[in-house]
RNA sequence: GGUACCAUAGCUCAGUUGGUAGAGCAACGGACUGAAAAUCCGUGUGUCCCUGGUUCAAUUCCAGGUGGUACCA
């Protein structure tokens, strides 16, 4: 059988994990986690991690495998993924990728550039005369360094124009000239399954999570992390409502119902990003011995 | 029971000197190449509480009703 990944992705709480359980179990198989917060070890009850129960019936990678002080990016992902793979492939030759962070597992499905890693000196630099200028002063050295890029950028998005800043730079040349688009021949087959439900579930399962969260301990944990509440790995739904309490500037219900927002905000965005991809076979969450049969066959091929 | 104030979008509210209305949030749609649970863009979705009166025209003015809030009993 030619080695396959199967991606199973979906929106955030729409019950991805669950299921890839269940199919990597069936398939005695492992699972990959396509979740950029889940990789962050400190991060327990904010993230619906997989239950231990959930994880001792398969093995899961890139779960709490670094630390929020760790510095980590799209490409790692690519590269450890890859690398996780050609070594998992001999011996299994199906495995499982489960996740809903969409710039990672597009990643995998197509490469991404290879650029620099960011210098945090020039970053800092450039943010400091972001604040100190406005955001026109990002253009007009963007307008210099890249007009090419400069054209068909999103002008009002200060992170795109310093990220291609801070590539021109570091590089001297156009960041517009690195981006080749790559489209990666995989030496695997990809099969991509789409979980959705209606909106209206989908969001009260949303709440209901983040309510079972709170149960949990949420804002203790958060109230622990709250001296590293700077970092780029706390920039996340879960923790950033809950260190504006901590700073008094929320209450503690205004946050939980921040979250709850947020959460469904992000949502909407992932199903966004997989509505545009045509390879996407759409299952309902529920329907696991559906998903199993279209699988068999889709293998069996 | 009396008096005053209020009733406009899913929510909080603005507004119309009478010509059927607009902000924030939510919601909905979208973008996306190392911050991606990030970052950014677009869209108003409405018996203007009900009934009657005045008027060419009422969400707006008048009367009554209903509901709410406050105070007085």
């Amino acid at each position: 059988m030619r080695p396959t990944l199967v991606v199973i992705v979906g929106p955030t709480a729409v019950g991805k994990t669950e299921i890839g359980v269940r199919l990597a179990e069936h398939f005695s198989s492992e699972i990959i986690s396509a979740d950029s917060r889940q990789m962050y070890k400190e991060l327990k009850t904010g993230t619906a991690l997989p239950s231990p129960e959930q994880l001792a019936r398969v093995k899961h990678h890139f779960i709490g495998n670094l630390s929020i002080h760790d510095y980590y990016n799209v490409s790692m992902f690519e590269q450890d993924v890859l690398a996780l793979l050609s070594s998992l492939f001999p011996e299994k030759p199906v495995i499982f990728m489960v996740g809903g962070s969409t710039l990672y597992i597009n990643a995998v499905f197509h490469g991404i550039d290879d650029l620099p890693s960011v210098d945090q000196e020039l970053r800092d630099e450039l943010q400091q005369q972001y604040k100190e200028n406005g955001i026109e002063f990002l253009r007009n050295k963007l307008k210099i360094l890249d007009p090419e890029y400069y054209q068909r950028v999103d002008l009002k998005n200060p992170n795109r124009l310093l990220k291609a800043i801070e590539i021109s730079l570091m590089t001297g040349k156009p960041y517009s000239s690195l981006l080749t688009a790559p489209s990666r021949e995989r030496d695997f087959r990809i099969i991509k399954i789409g979980l959705n439900k209606n909106r209206e579930e989908l969001f009260e399962q949303i709440n209901k999570r983040v309510d079972e969260m709170f149960d949990k301990g949420l804002p203790d944990e958060a109230k622990l992390l709250f001296p590293y509440k700077n970092l780029n790995s706390l920039n996340t739904v879960g923790y950033k409502e809950l260190f504006l309490c901590e700073e008094g500037k929320v209450s503690m219900d205004q946050a939980k119902e921040q979250i709850k927002t947020n959460t469904r905000k992000y949502a909407k965005r992932q199903l966004t990003w997989f509505k545009r991809d045509g390879d996407i076979h759409w299952f309902e969450p529920d329907h696991t011995n559906e998903i199993l049969e279209f699988l068999k066959k889709e293998l069996d091929e």
